[in-house]
DNA sequence: AGCACGCCGACT
DNA sequence: GTCGGCGTGCTC
């Protein structure tokens, strides 16, 4: 029984930013959770504090006759801040952490608030009072007095962290100055804005099809109902999604509601921004990585009171505290980077729809490839789903190719040109049209396949493809099952296999080679390292500075060039191959997406896609550009195996340096992990599979080793119950090495 | 942040 | 001595 609680005080001031154990009165025992606010005496004046509930522990490492008692419960209104904990609780509890790390996710700025309270000091004496009053410090030797005295001389006025800090007076001093009623504090508090843009710049409102109208009056219908509802857009490339979101915002905003709109991580682009800015002026405001704390806490005091309608951004967008959030709409909801990377791993869908059932709000999602999960959602009800099927700005969809890598071997072409690429690339440089080059390469180790069948060296446990470790061994990352790389194809004899290896810079290489003198772009890590070299690489081919674009997955986002008439995918099995359940949702997203970059202008486009493997069903449906058809195949796939969204899944990332002590580690949690299932769970093992531990997909990074214990179910709330308890025991049993440290990351969990 | 404690010069 | 102001450090 939990008897103690750590608390923290006032999240807006660093000093107090660290937790205090409490004892729980007998009144309170079972009525306490992380994330409440109770009321504590606090200091040496036991003054009533508001506080909140960050863990509750069964000891306390203070001498217990120095623990004081929670007084209560803290009833007032729901307060901002409040959903914010809220949000934060919410958090630790389904994805792993302590409260501390969530409450640092949902509170954006923390540690600027104090400075951007710019509190300053006003003068309200005339001189000569002033000066008398600096004589009288003088002559009782109060040199901190005098100081500010002579510095109120000075100026009218003094920002109060000047005086604090350089000045060196405290504020003590400043106290007894403004009861003498020589001057006055002032909270200044003006936000800056980031957004610049000129004012009355006109709206380019585009008229909706029915198909957009259809969407926006249902939406608007549950909101006049005041009931608003979760909604699922599917819509291809260049349907116009964006203009739907508008819309309906717009409806959100005319209720006296605000909106957030989320995007992934680099999608925000100029032209987005601009859009709402048209439509919505100054109301609108952004949120991101590259604003500076100041800026970030600016945005949300501008929230807090009033002064925006609408916030864009990334995940973290999500934690502006609106006062009254009337819709929550999650652009390219499929995308990886709504998943955080680092602790607490929460991914911004599963906390937007939380917060638009706290705040009463709507919650769309939108994409051109759903993410399973999403899907399924919709199709079994918990999502209203909108198909939007047609392209609106008059151009068309692609002619979709699928070339056999292996026919190409066979009939002696080694190069990573297809005869068919070759030829529409010749073609296109002829005509002046521009070409995209896509190389799907994502995944750390390679994946290994034979070359003139196609066969990927596959797990016969888990069916993922196993990935090529040194000393000629092959391995699968979820099981650990191991064995020797074979030196013929196990399928049809041939000695062409390996590890498949082409870079963007061997792509370009080729290029120049085979075409002399065509100007090329390319565009991945290493062109993109400085800040605006994103941008810039794009504008240069929307310009036709180069006939050819090569690049990474970063290419198929972004930019409509509607000169661009011909997408090559060099190897869409590059993405298949990955030691990953997802890498067919994955390839399929990214194919479907680089053949919708063709052909957006007037000009019909066409795509060819390389792959070893043209039966598979990911490279099949895109080349069809069926998202129906590859759901209902892959999802009979994720129910056969019991993966996302079918089950549920927590990882449980264990990393250490050595080895040996951190796989001995992770074995104590597999064994306690097992332990709780098999007692605690109907069903047991059968119910709730432990597998591993196992080295992580990437074994070891900066020196530390990394160990994955995977817990699969088809109850979500088994994988809670299960990640307290193993957060229960390591926090009763600490690892010995004190660089062990632990990751749970509930993959999927709905 | 706000309170107590301890230090230091001033004044009865 | 002791009074009052100021800086420092702590708050479960």
């Amino acid at each position: 029984m939990y008897r103690y609680a750590d608390v923290i005080i006032d999240i807006s001031l660093d000093k107090l930013d660290r937790p205090f154990s409490y004892h729980i009165p007998d009144e309170l025992v079972g009525k306490l959770e992380a994330g409440m606010r109770v009321l504590v005496p606090f200091g040496q004046g036991n003054i009533t504090k508001k506080a909140y509930i960050v863990a509750l522990t069964e000891t306390t490492k203070w001498d217990p006759a120095k623990v004081k008692d929670i007084i209560g419960i803290s009833k007032d209104a729901v307060s901002m801040e409040e959903k914010q904990v809220e949000l934060a609780a919410f958090i630790r509890r389904n994805f792993g952490g302590t409260m501390n790390q969530a409450l640092k996710v949902v509170l954006p700025a923390k540690a600027k608030v104090k400075k951007l309270l710019l509190r300053e000091v006003e003068r309200l004496m005339n001189r000569d009072e002033l000066i008398s009053l600096k004589g009288e410090a003088e002559r009782k030797h109060q040199s901190a007095k005098a100081k500010l005295l002579d510095a109120l001389l000075e100026q009218e006025t003094i920002p109060y962290e000047w005086i604090t800090g350089k000045l060196g007076v405290s504020a003590a001093t400043i106290g007894s100055l403004e009861k003498a009623g020589a001057l006055r504090i002032n909270s200044v508090t003006e936000f800056r804005n980031p957004v610049h843009f000129a004012e009355g710049l006109e709206d380019d409102r585009k008229h909706l099809s029915d198909a957009q109208k259809f969407i926006v009056d249902e939406v608007t219908k549950d909101l006049e109902d005041n009931t608003p509802g979760k909604y699922l857009i599917h819509g291809i490339t260049g349907s116009g999604k964006t203009e739907v979101y508008m819309a309906l915002i717009e409806e959100v905003v005319k209720r006296g509601q605000q909106a957030i709109f989320l995007i992934p991580e680099i999608a925000l682009t100029y032209q987005t921004l601009m859009r709402f800015f048209k439509r919505f002026g100054n109301r609108v405001s952004v949120m991101n990585s590259t604003l500076s704390p100041g800026e970030k806490y600016d945005q949300c005091m501008r929230a807090k009171n009033g002064e925006i309608d609408i916030v864009i951004g990334p995940r973290s967008a999500l934690f502006v505290p609106f006062p009254n959030l009337g819709m929550i709409v999650m652009d390219e909801e499929h995308e990886t980077s709504y998943k955080s990377e680092s602790s607490p791993k929460y991914h911004a869908r599963i906390v937007a729809e939380h917060l638009a059932d706290i705040s009463g709000a709507a919650f769309v999602l939108g994409s051109a490839t759903p993410s399973l999960e999403s899907y399924y959602n919709a199709k079994t009800g918990k999502y209203r789903l909108f198909e939007l099927k047609e392209r609106l700005t008059g151009g068309y969809l692609p002619n979709v190719t699928t070339v056999d890598l292996r026919e190409e071997l066979n009939s002696g072409n080694k190069s990573i040109f297809s005869r068919k690429l070759k030829a529409l690339l010749e073609d296109r440089i002829a005509k002046g049209e521009q070409s995209m080059l896509f190389l799907n390469r994502r995944g750390y180790s390679g994946f290994i396949s034979c070359r003139s069948c196609g066969e990927v060296m596959k797990c016969p446990h888990c069916d993922v493809s196993l990935s090529e470790h040194y000393g000629g061994k092959m391995m699968c990352h979820y099981c650990g099952y191991e064995t020797k790389k074979p030196s013929l194809c196990p399928k049809c004899g041939s000695k062409y296999i390996a590890g498949f290896k082409a870079g963007t810079e061997q792509i370009e290489e080729s290029l120049l080679k085979m075409f002399p003198g065509v100007k090329v772009l390319r565009m991945d890590a290493d062109t993109t390292k400085t800040k605006d070299s994103y941008e810039k690489i794009l504008s240069a081919f929307a310009n036709e500075e180069a006939q050819i674009l090569v690049g990474t997955q970063m290419i198929v986002k972004g930019h409509d060039f509607p000169k661009v008439t011909l997408v090559g995918v060099i190897a869409a099995d590059m993405s298949l191959g990955n030691s990953d359940y997802r890498s067919a949702e994955r390839t399929f997203c990214l194919l479907t997406q680089a053949v919708g970059r063709a052909g957006r202008g007037t000009v019909p486009g066409e795509a060819v896609i390389q792959t070893y493997q043209p039966d598979h069903y990911a490279v099949a449906f895109s080349e069809k550009q069926d998202y129906e058809g590859f759901f209902e195949e892959e999802l009979a796939y994720r129910k056969m195996l019991g993966y996302p969204p079918a089950a549920h899944m927590l990882a449980i990332m264990v990393f250490g340096p050595g080895s040996d002590d951190t796989k001995a580690v992770a074995n104590s949690i597999a064994n306690r992990a097992k332990t709780f299932i098999e007692n605690e769970v109907e069903g047991g093992f059968a119910t709730a599979p432990v597998l591993g531990p196992t080295p992580a997909v990437i074994g070891k990074i900066k020196d530390l080793y990394r160990f994955v214990v995977y817990i699969k179910a088809e109850s979500y709330d088994i994988l809670v119950k299960a990640k307290d308890s193993l957060e229960e025991y390591l926090n009763d049993n600490p690892p010995k090495r004190e660089f062990v440290q632990f990751d749970f990351d509930p993959i999927n969990m709905m």
